[in-house]
RNA sequence: GCCGAUGUAGCUCAGCUGGUAGAGCAGCUGAUUUGUAAUCAGCUGGUCGGGGGUUCGAGUCCCUCCAUCGGCUCCA
């Protein structure tokens, strides 16, 4: 007999070589019909895998992130089974859970695979699931793995297997399919009752572009039809708020093939609500000490030299702008620190000068890969709401702690409660991609850490992610479907003072050189701006609005009071628009609602008579009539709660 | 840049195996002056992403370029 202990601390016995599965049995068939994974001692363990031994044990179901990965990690393993059926000799490279499925990544020869098979595939691994084929593991010698692979022909296994020890390697097989695979999975194929491939796409082998590409078969799978109907659903719903479809829908910014790729046009609404970002962000860095610039777009070549940007990104980018003057070169600004160096060293600098805050709303050009372009979260010219500190050691922790504190409170401000931060640092492995000291990084590095910990801020570290002037903390926050973009961030940099030369003289009278911080809250606005299209589905902040409300005007005979109503609103600061076409209320509210427009002001015979406007706020309805004193106070109030 | 897909009117989309382009909405014109999510009628609008080819004939087939979409790589 063995003891078995639950996570509640409750000890039972059991029979040894009893398996998870017949240990949930023992607590009731329904747990047993849904345990997918399960955790024995600290390690991943089949549900139908024998405990030997006296045991911790943990039982996962889809509940659980572990049972999840289970699930999906063997519905790869289906996919794979289906796809081996139907493209004799195709070879495997990885198949591993993801955040919402699986993918696996295969070698399928001189055949493609496009979207148009999915669906043939998916029968197949529909068909697969009904047979019921139990996971079974087998532990195998190296030597009896390797030759599996190579005589199978398969030799991205063969360069996985290589990588491994004798002694851990494991075989997964269900129905016909054996794959090389340390687990763990769900007991049968027949859990997987609901398939949708969801697309193919080209992945590099290993992440590496040099390497061959793979062809990537992403999917998601589900123990319920109903649960992957209701996946799909919400995929729609988030399409919906797509930036790039809303972007367009609303007004807000265009893209022009004459213009290029990658370079958004801010049309007025869309130049409306980022103005009014840029305006709180310039007004609260005024009073956090902030002195805001200008600089050009262009520079000379040798500012980027000077800098290390060009040595870095040289070939990559824009390339030089000649003029009539021979060897004359400027290059588009890829970033406005060199500017803000130059500004630095334009007067002598004391200690009693530092910190030194100067801001500037910077527009940037990279020339980003084509197949990176992505609406307005991933453009060629952007505008960064850049800062540069300038300070000492000493200062540097409090500096950074206050930068922090400024993009937490822009955060807040815009509602993004649900964001992660994220902590760069050096590629241990291979410190030649970097600039600078040794010394320099680790203090550098070391600042960093110490300020998040010490602002309680719950991090993660990368190694291998910082840039190649310094370490940096970036805040991370998620898109309508899922994916993850940096919007603020804030680097340490020792590197472009030296290059720069720059200094400033210290108590003792001696010179000394500076420490630098970048920072931007929001990121860049395009990008900050496709986020919050994103999250608030369109529908801004009533600050943010670019028209705050609409004049409804049933007739004709309201027209001058509209007129007067909407003159005596922007004298408040209140702003908005009439809808004066001739189209019935009804039309005009409902084009109003599609618009987004957070109040409508419905105008009739009786709201001229009382001089008062019947108010409708989006989503919500009729509120009654108010004169303009009344609604002013309301909106004073709607402001309040934002 | 790489892999795969897509590109028909301002928007959403139809156009079967090649036979000379169509709907709804939007727009314009006219009528309607309307009370909380679509008033009615008429009309305009497309070198079918660009270029090249096959063919008697190409939106439909082939090549190529461009742009976009989903990934990969990259992201100062």
């Amino acid at each position: 007999m063995i003891s078995i202990k639950f996570p509640d601390g409750r000890v039972q016995q059991y029979e040894a070589g009893t398996s998870p599965i017949e240990i949930a049995r023992s607590i009731s068939d329904g747990l047993a019909r849904n345990v997918l994974s399960a955790e024995v001692n600290g390690q991943e363990w089949d549900p139908g895998r024998p405990i030997h031994s006296d045991a911790e044990i943990k039982l996962f179901t889809w509940k659980d992130e572990e049972g999840k990965k289970a699930f999906w990690h063997s519905s790869a393993h289906l996919l794979a089974e289906a796809l081996e059926e139907l493209y004799t000799g195709i070879k495997f490279g990885i198949g591993p859970p993801i955040e919402n499925g699986f993918y696996y990544d295969v070698d399928p020869g001189d055949r493609t695979i496009s979207i148009n098979d999915l669906e043939k595939i998916e029968q197949k691994m529909r068909e697969l699931a009904k047979s019921k084929s139990e996971f079974t593991r087998r532990e195998v010698p190296k030597k009896e793995a390797l030759d599996y692979y190579r005589e199978k022909g398969d030799e991205y296994k063969v360069e996985l297997l290589q990588e491994l020890e004798d002694g851990q390697i494991t075989f997964y097989s269900q129905g016909n399919f054996t794959d090389l695979c340390k687990g763990p999975h769900i007991p049968d194929t027949g859990i997987i009752k609901a398939i949708k491939l969801t697309n193919v796409a080209g992945a590099y082998w290993r992440g590496d572009e040099n390497r061959k590409m793979m062809t990537r078969i992403y999917g998601v799978s589900f123990p319920k039809k109903k649960e992957l109907d209701e996946y799909l659903v919400m995929l729609e719903e988030a399409k919906k708020r797509d930036h790039r479809k809303l972007g367009a829908e609303l007004g807000l910014f265009m893209f022009s093939d004459r213009v290029g790729p990658g370079l958004p046009i801010w049309l007025p609404k869309g130049t409306a609500v980022r103005s009014r970002l840029q305006n709180f962000l310039r007004d609260e860095q005024l009073k956090h000490g902030y002195q805001e610039v200008m600089t050009p777009h262009i520079g000379k070549k040798e500012l980027y030299v000077t800098s290390g940007h060009y040595d870095k990104y040289g070939k990559d980018s824009f390339q030089p702008i000649h003029t009539p003057k021979e060897g004359e070169e400027f290059l588009l600004k890829p970033m406005n620190c060199p500017h803000h160096c130059e500004i630095y060293g334009n007067t002598p600098k004391s200690y009693r000068d530092l910190p030194l805050r100067i801001s500037e709303f910077g527009t940037v050009y990279r020339y980003e890969q084509s197949g990176e372009l992505h609406g307005l979260s991933r453009v060629r010219g952007f505008t960064q709401d850049d800062a540069h500190i300038f300070c000492t050691q000493d200062q540097l922790k409090e500096e950074f702690l206050k930068v922090l504190d400024l993009t937490k409170l822009v955060l807040a401000k815009m509602g993004f409660e649900q964001f992660t931060a994220q902590i760069s640092l050096r590629d241990p492995e291979d410190k030649s991609k970097y600039l600078g000291s040794d010394e320099n990084w680790d203090a550098a590095e070391k600042a960093i850490i110490d300020a998040a910990e010490e602002a309680g801020l719950e991090t993660k570290t990368e190694l291998g992610e910082a840039a190649f002037y310094g370490p940096k903390l970036d805040f991370m926050i998620r898109d309508a479907i899922g994916r993850s973009w940096q919007l603020g961030t804030i680097q340490v940099d020792y590197n472009l003072p030296e290059r720069f030369q720059l200094e400033y003289t210290g108590a003792d009278n001696k010179p000394h050189r500076p420490i630098m911080i970048h920072r931007a809250p929001f990121g860049s606005m395009e990008r900050f701006i496709s986020i919050l299209i994103e999250h608030t589905g369109g529908q801004f902040p009533l600050w943010l609005a670019p028209e705050q409300y609409i004049l409804l005007p049933i007739n004709d005979r309201a027209l001058p009071w509209c007129e007067e109503v909407k003159r005596k609103l922007a004298e408040r600061d209140i702003r908005g628009v009439i809808d004066e076409r001739t189209e019935s209320i009804g039309r005009k509210i409902r084009d109003a609602e599609l618009n987004k427009m957070p109040l409508m002001l419905i105008v009739g015979d009786n709201e001229v008579a009382e001089q008062k406007v019947s108010v409708r706020r989006k989503g919500e309805g009729d509120l009654g009539s108010m004169d303009l004193q009344s609604f002013s106070s309301f909106f004073e109030g709607l402001l309040m709660q934002e």
